[in-house]
RNA sequence: GGCGGUGUAGCUCAGUUGGUUAGAGCGUUCGGUUCAUACCCGAAAGGUCAGGGGUUCGAAUCCCUUCGCCGCUACCA
């Protein structure tokens, strides 16, 4: 029987819209199923939404939406992604239905009746404007609302409580018997770290919203989110219910991995563990813990940095490249960075030059030499077949352990490096010399066949990571069917192939400026929309001062000799004596009538040539789509200052 | 303040249990090649392996210490 491998992702709350940083988790696990899939596991991967809680039930009502309709929409959305991104999820559960509302219901009324969870009284610091509570040390300076910055009160609520200090010795035992339990370690030890100090009990319900599953013997309260949100790794499969059988394959299965960012990793490392531990389930799964990307922003923005969406990404430049920068560019075990030019790169160097281009000239080669069609040839072999194909061995076997550990960027790395041999062998074995001498031949069609061998176990090797460009490099090499399969995956199982007449490039090699430029753009861009009222655009009063900004009268004015839109005006500014201004205003004003009134100007900007007429300032008019107004001036003199 | 991590070529990072000339990719310079998406291949320049001290026949690698950065955590205000 197969083995059985079950893997989720957290379920994510739907907050705000997913961005790169929170698809890469989502990205991971496909990647990691789709490597298990085709090594022969039977694989479940779960994701979801959770989508209870206070801020939900409050943006809702901003929508003037009923709850449910408001997760419905989101829910839809998300899934709508998961599908762009080819998603290979077999469940998707949202903690608002109802196969999952009766699981939580029903292991809180357990630890309730085993004492694990008891009634108690939670004291926390009460902000009535966000009407929410805090504990002391997540106020800020002066008991204020770490959200808001108001004061805050200190109350108390009844709560019930997680008893977590049972239970945390037999954690920590657990985690030292268990090496691999949390991985990487730096992880780990953040969380032995954190046990040592001892657990304070956990409060797991609220009476101050409506919006979750009531707690079955007291309808007042509503369990608080982590009961409700980490259950849904046992919910799915069916925990005790009359079909359990997929809890019953799976979570006592072969492999169990759980897949968190590091925001979240105190909640699946103690909270998660001591739940299943009351609720006597063995711990069966693993815990994986992984960075950030982050944004860094060019000289353009001093402040944080943009924010960048999947669907640009995939519109733009496509799903594989998308898929291959987040699983090959993040370091196992720390954050990392996406910056437009590190994008572009990667796909240039990476997908075009190395990859796709070895793809392209090895297809041409086997046209122009041999018509199409090579077969296998084993006869006098070279060092260099030799070589190529001891690395291609060795590949196999890193990449195997490396995606094992799920260090799947190291395991791309690793694919990459019989790519670059093969680039190296072709210059090696100088396929267009050896095609001018006919008793060569063979020696030729050797070559090739060692080049499209090494190209099919790279396809392969690939196939959780590029889920077009691995088709496309099959179907362009005319590799049968039965030989994309992962048992096929040494050296020598071909025997003979035909390959497309007419390649196509796999990826297209980018213009580096012209595509940072654009991403740059569309960065900067959704970030400006995504501000509601920030201050960013905000300017001091100092700032503001230092435009000089004056009455002026128009002493004369005519049009601009090369410029429709212009007018040049010479204007008097009192004390500052005449000066000339160029103005865009032709369109509305005739010159005539602007003589001899007051107008409002700027008369400290920086003198610029506009179309071979000086101007030394800047006459302020208003506009909009339909017209435009000059300020002018009734009573005031030239030279009077406007603050 | 405590705990953990980290500081290696211009940039991003690898460096296994301490052992001959410290590596890769990108960038730079030079050269080769033409099958290919002006791609690919090779070579060179470039490092007081954060600073100091120690252990050792020998340390980027172990120990002590100083400084910088990151993460977790505490406390004061």
């Amino acid at each position: 029987m197969a083995k059985t491998y079950y893997i989720t992702t957290p379920i994510y709350y739907p907050s705000g819209k997913l961005h790169i940083g929170n698809t890469y988790t989502t990205v991971l696990c496909d990647a990691l199923r789709r490597y298990k899939d085709m090594r022969g596991y039977d694989t479940f991967y779960l994701t979801g939404m959770d989508e209870h809680g206070k801020k939900i039930e409050t943006v809702a009502k901003e929508r003037n939406l009923p709850p449910i309709k408001h997760v419905d929409e989101i829910a839809e959305e998300t899934e709508k992604l998961w599908e762009r991104m080819r998603i290979s999820h077999d469940d998707f559960i949202r903690t608002t239905e109802k196969r999952h509302k009766t699981v939580v219901q029903k292991i809180f009324e357990r630890l309730l009746d085993q004492g694990d969870i008891y009634p108690g009284m939670y004291e926390g610091y009460y902000c009535m404007h966000c009407e929410s509570f805090f504990t002391e040390s997540q106020l800020e300076e002066g008991n204020l609302c770490p959200d808001c910055g108001r004061e805050t009160s200190k109350l108390q609520e009844e709560s019930y409580f997680l008893r977590l200090s049972k239970y945390e010795k037999k954690l920590l035992d657990f985690i030292e018997k268990n090496p691999g339990f949390i991985t990487p370690e730096s992880r780990k030890n953040e969380v032995v770290a954190f046990l040592r100090q001892g657990l304070q009990d956990l409060s797991v319900s609220r009476t101050t919203f409506d919006w979750g599953i009531k707690v079955v013997s007291n309808p007042k309260h509503v369990v608080y989110v982590w009961i409700d949100a980490l259950s849904n790794y046992l919910s799915a499969l069916g925990y005790s219910t009359d079909d359990d059988a997929k809890f019953q394959k799976y979570w006592f299965g072969d492999e169990v991995v759980h897949v968190v960012g590091k925001d979240i990793l105190r909640f699946h490392a103690i909270y998660w563990p001591i739940m299943l531990m009351a609720l006597d389930i063995p711990i069966t799964f693993r815990l994986h813990v992984h960075g950030f990307y982050m944004q860094k922003e060019g000289k353009m923005s001093k402040s944080k940095g943009g924010v960048i969406y999947p669907d640009t990404l995939i519109e733009n430049y496509g799903l594989d490249e998308l898929r291959y920068f987040l699983l090959r560019e993040l370091p196992y075990g720390s954050d990392g960075v996406f910056t437009p030019e590190s994008f572009i790169d990667r796909i240039n160097f990476d997908l075009a030059n190395d990859f796709g281009n070895l793809l392209n000239r090895t297809i041409s080669m086997i046209n122009k030499y041999f018509q199409g069609k090579v077969t296998a040839y084993s006869e006098a072999t070279t060092p260099y077949d030799e070589d190529l194909r001891k690395v291609a061995e060795a590949t196999v076997a890193d990449y195997e352990t490396l995606m094992d550990e799920l260090k799947v960027a190291e395991a791309i790395k690793t694919a990459w490096k019989l790519i670059s041999r093969a680039n190296k062998y072709i210059d090696e074995t100088t396929p267009w010399l050896l095609a001018k001498d006919e008793s060569k031949s063979g020696e030729l069609e050797n070559v090739l066949y060692h080049l499209a061998e090494s190209l099919r176990i790279v396809g392969i090797l690939l196939r959780p990571i590029l889920l077009e460009a691995s088709r496309a490099l099959f179907k362009q090499l005319g590799v049968p069917k039965s030989l994309r399969e992962y048992e096929t995956v040494t050296f020598g199982e071909l025997s003979e192939i035909t390959v497309t007449k007419k390649p196509s490039p796999l990826f297209p090699r980018l213009d580096v400026k012209e595509e940072v430029q654009k991403l740059q753009k569309v960065i900067r861009g959704e970030e400006e929309s995504e501000k509601t009222e920030e201050d960013e655009t905000l300017v001091s009063l100092d700032d503001f001062t230092k435009l000089d900004v004056r009455v002026a009268k128009v002493v004369e004015c005519r049009n601009h000799p090369n410029a429709d839109k212009l007018l040049v005006l010479t204007v008097d500014v009192g004390d500052l004596g005449t000066r000339q201004l160029v103005a865009g205003v032709a369109k509305h004003y005739e010159p005539k009538e602007l003589e001899g009134k007051l107008v409002v100007a700027i008369v400290n900007l920086e003198p610029v040539n506009l179309r071979g007429e000086k101007s030394e300032g800047m006459l302020l008019a208003g506009s909009n789509e339909k017209t435009m107004e000059i300020l002018f001036v009734k009573d005031l003199e030239p030279g009077d200052p406007v603050q």
